[in-house]
DNA sequence: AGCACGCCGACT
DNA sequence: GTCGGCGTGCTC
């Protein structure tokens, strides 16, 4: 008999590839067991079974499976079916997202390596002098394909390598590396004849003479006074203020033996407080709904403004979730998650709390990846960004989507492009399990769901505490301007608000959109400013480092000191960045501190937290921020918010512009103004009548909602209108322009809808590759799957003609 | 994603 | 003449 199994390779391949099983193996395997196996000449890979079967391959002989990594699946079948749901409604590969899903260590690839033979001198004289260098470069070390690269400095060393083992020089051969090492930690404990009483005795006897080793053993007692436990050899000498050496001593003289254990890289340092703060009337009512919301609906959109406590309510939930023993997924948009945060919840549920976000080690990650598997008790939640969608669950029971409207769920680049959103409304179908959607300003989409029934609704509007909403004010730029009331970027007014507020000890947070407002240099003589020699941008200007770089594709040069063009020495520095701004602030109110919070200070590991403690620990009397700034814990100090230029955000080429100003203005609005005292928020803008910023002083979401709603409607937007768009990449523009007019001429004659483009994208080129765009409008009534065959169809016609063989194209459903 | 095969320019 | 560049196609 024939046995098989289809294996998903971590490639953008179109389908998955069938490889045959030994009788055995076929009986163990199921689908979501991980497979070594060999694809390509030489190459290894790891696969995951998705189909057992005995139907023999028809046009090519199968291989065979090389290795089985495990002994129990490392995804769910439930996994798998969110897995395929995402690659048919994203439009992508399931080796794309069996990419995204893994942690690295999960991926293991063949390395190839070359080692020496022992060979007669005269062979030796026969090689070629490349072949030679090899050789010799082998005596020190077995070396990979690519250190044999970087010896020879060329590329292809394949041929080289072939002819030299085939003539007997060298053997090749491929290593496998399973990547994921846990972290090993050294123990000891005393040797167990020795625990009878009268035995330790003697032993402390025996070491008169020896006082240190004496102190150790005490120590040793003093951690565990039964004697019988292994004991963190760190932690022993640092108490006894012994060193190894005693300790090495002690263990050859078989008083103590030591051993390494495999410890949980996730231990946190929290205290677990089991004094669970009360709710407030409100929250508790606001509990009370969402239940009684969730016995009609799986989905439910909370509602509550900054201030009011989502979290304790959050917190609720997730206790009753715990007791039924089931898990929990808590999402949050990159940046929110921060120790602060986490630690709240550790107070709360102690170590069944775990992280699962980018900023953790490959290592870290994996250890989540096992813990959730086994459901075991150290991840009963699991707080993580969009990817911990992919963890193996095995009782999902209720996932929270915090900060629902934030735009940062939609994965941009690489493929798989998905919402986290929308895809834990479907992996909570999968699982029939609760999804709760927290925001203050909700977007579009899930409030249009909320009043089309799908979803449930509870609202949580009073501010926790009696706090009172700020006084938000508008200062028009164009009339300050005119009347020389300005000073840099900023009103005087506003620089009256900062005086005003810093005398009275409280902090200031000054917002500044900063896309597409990065400072440039620009020559004051021919006007020329340094453009990236890849992208079709102008190079930002980095005075931290003093140098040119490119946001897009990470070029940078030094900052020059003449003008490229005409040699000009005459520079300047133009454009409102944060930097820009922090500086003018620093010119404005000499001694105040201030501190800046970007994209670019804020990139270690918890960079953002000792930002953010900095700041609530009042050090810092003013920061300069980006979007970022709205994110993090509530500052009880800041009285003013200042809003340098509101329209930066209006201006937006983008239909989610002003709902996406509401949503930013009033989220840096929320964070003005706490106990007893009214906050003051202050917004410089050229359209002070603007319907969005009226709504946002009136904080009027319902009117703000029905106004986007209209014009959703009317201008055929989501979320009346799904989006597709289709981008395709050339380093030729005549290239993408023929094939974008091609695939656009193609859908159109099948496709009865509106197909807009295609266009050259703000930025045509990046990369040095030329983009073009394509953005298609599918109705809600129109079916979904006859779209998706359409656009799979037309781009499997595409890629079959020659000309086009070496455009790059992506899909993105439902773009951002 | 690799890696091989195949067709064109700058070197011994 | 060849070496080596990259465009093109295939991998179970």
């Amino acid at each position: 008999m024939l046995y098989y199994a289809d294996v998903i390779l971590p490639l953008a391949l179109d389908k998955p590839y069938t490889y045959a099983v030994q009788e055995e193996d076929y009986l163990f395997l199921k689908p979501g067991f991980r497979v070594a196996v060999s694809f390509g000449k030489s190459k290894i890979y790891t696969g995951v079974v998705i189909k057992l079967h005995q139907v023999q391959p028809q046009r090519y002989t199968a291989k065979y499976i090389e290795m089985v990594l495990e002994e129990a699946p490392s995804i769910t079948e439930k996994q798998l079916a969110m897995w395929e749901w995402v690659s048919e409604y994203y439009q992508c590969k399931l080796g794309e997202i069996m990419r995204a899903a893994f942690p690295t260590t999960f991926l293991l690839e063949s390395e190839t390596v070359v080692i020496k033979k022992e060979i007669d001198e005269h062979d030796v004289s026969k090689m070629s002098d490349q072949e030679y260098l090899v050789y010799e470069a082998l005596d020190i070390k077995a070396l990979s394909i690519n250190e044999i690269i970087e010896i020879l400095g060329k590329k292809s060393v394949l041929g080289l390598l072939e002819g030299m083992f085939s003539k007997g020089f060298v053997d090749i051969y491929q290593k496998l590396a399973e990547k994921y090492r846990p972290k090993k930690i050294r123990y000891v404990r005393l040797v167990a004849s020795h625990l009878s009483k009268n035995s330790i005795e003697s032993l402390f006897n025996s070491l008169k003479n020896a006082p240190k080793q004496k102190q150790l053993l005490i120590g040793l007692f003093v951690k565990n006074p039964q004697g019988d436990q292994w004991v963190k050899v760190s932690e022993l000498l640092k108490k006894t203020a012994t060193n190894s050496s005693m300790l090495r001593a002690m263990i050859t003289k078989e008083i103590l033996e030591e051993a390494y254990f495999k410890e949980d890289r996730l231990l946190y340092a929290f205290d677990k407080n089991d004094e669970v703060s009360a709710l407030s009337k409100n929250q508790k009512i606001a509990l009370s709904n969402i239940e009684s919301e969730f016995k009609d609906r799986a989905v439910v959109l909370f509602q509550g403004v900054t201030g009011s406590g989502k979290t304790e309510v959050y917190m609720e939930l997730i206790s009753k979730a715990i007791e039924n023993n089931e898990q929990v997924l808590y999402l949050l948009p990159e940046i929110s998650i921060t120790p602060q945060m986490v630690q709240r919840l550790q107070k709360r549920f102690g170590d069944q709390v775990t992280v699962y976000h980018s900023k953790f080690s490959v290592h870290e990650r994996t250890e989540v990846w096992r813990n959730v598997l086994n459901d075991s008790t150290k991840a009963r939640v699991v707080v993580g960004t969009r990817s911990a969608l992919f963890l193996p669950f095995q009782k999902l029971g209720l996932i929270i989507v915090d900060e629902e409207h934030e735009l940062s769920y939609k994965q941009f680049d690489p493929a798989p492009r998905y919402h986290a959103r929308d895809s834990a409304i479907v992996l909570a179908q999968i699982y029939s399990c609760r999804v709760l959607l927290g925001t203050a300003t909700p977007s579009i989409e899930s409030s249009f769901n909320l009043l089309k029934g799908k979803y449930g609704g509870v609202q949580l509007n009073e501010r926790y505490g009696d706090v009172e909403l700020p006084e938000i004010e508008t200062i028009d730029l164009k009339l300050s301007f005119k009347k020389k009331q300005m000073n840099g970027a900023f009103s005087h007014k506003l620089i009256e608000a900062i005086e005003a507020t810093i005398a009275k000890e409280k902090q200031v947070i000054l917002f500044q959109n900063q896309r597409g407002y990065a400072p440039i240099i620009e020559c004051l003589d021919c006007g020329h400013t340094p453009q990236c020699n890849q992208c079709d941008v102008t190079l930002t200007y980095h005075q931290h480092s003093s140098q040119l770089k490119c946001h897009y594709c990470g070029y940078s040069i030094a900052a020059p000191k003449q003008c490229h063009a005409c040699g000009s020495p005459h520079l300047n520095t133009k454009g409102v960045g944060t930097q820009q701004i922090q500086e003018q602030v620093e010119s404005l109110f000499p001694g105040v501190n201030t501190a800046r919070m970007d994209w670019d200070t804020t990139r270690g590991k918890w960079a953002f937290d000792k930002l953010i403690n900095s700041f609530v620990s009042g050090d810092i009397k003013i920061l300069v921020g980006t979007q970022m700034i709205v994110k993090g814990l509530d500052f009880q100090n800041v009285h003013l918010v200042g809003v340098l230029n509101a329209d930066h955000l209006l201006n937006f080429p983008d239909f989610r512009a002003h709902e996406r100003t509401y949503q930013m203005l009033s989220q840096v609005s929320g964070r003005a103004g706490r106990k007893n005292t009214r906050g003051k928020v202050l917004i410089q803008t050229y359209q002070p009548q603007h319907p969005i910023i009226q709504q946002v002083i009136l904080s009027d979401y319902k009117k703000m909602l029905g106004q986007q709603l209209t014009e959703r409607d009317q201008y055929r937007y989501p979320p009346f209108y799904r989006l597709t768009r289709i981008v395709v990449k050339h380093r030729d523009i005549e290239t993408v322009k023929i094939a974008s007019h091609w695939i656009f001429n193609v859908l159109n004659q099948s496709y009865k809808g509106e197909i807009l483009g295609p266009v050259f994208p703000p930025i045509a080129r990046l990369r040095n590759r030329y983009h073009m765009q394509i953005l298609i409008k599918i109705g809600k009534n129109q079916s979904r799957s006859k779209f998706e065959q359409l656009i799979q169809n037309t781009l499997k016609s595409f890629s079959s003609v020659a000309q086009f063989r070496s455009c790059k194209i992506s899909v993105d459903v439902d773009p951002y």
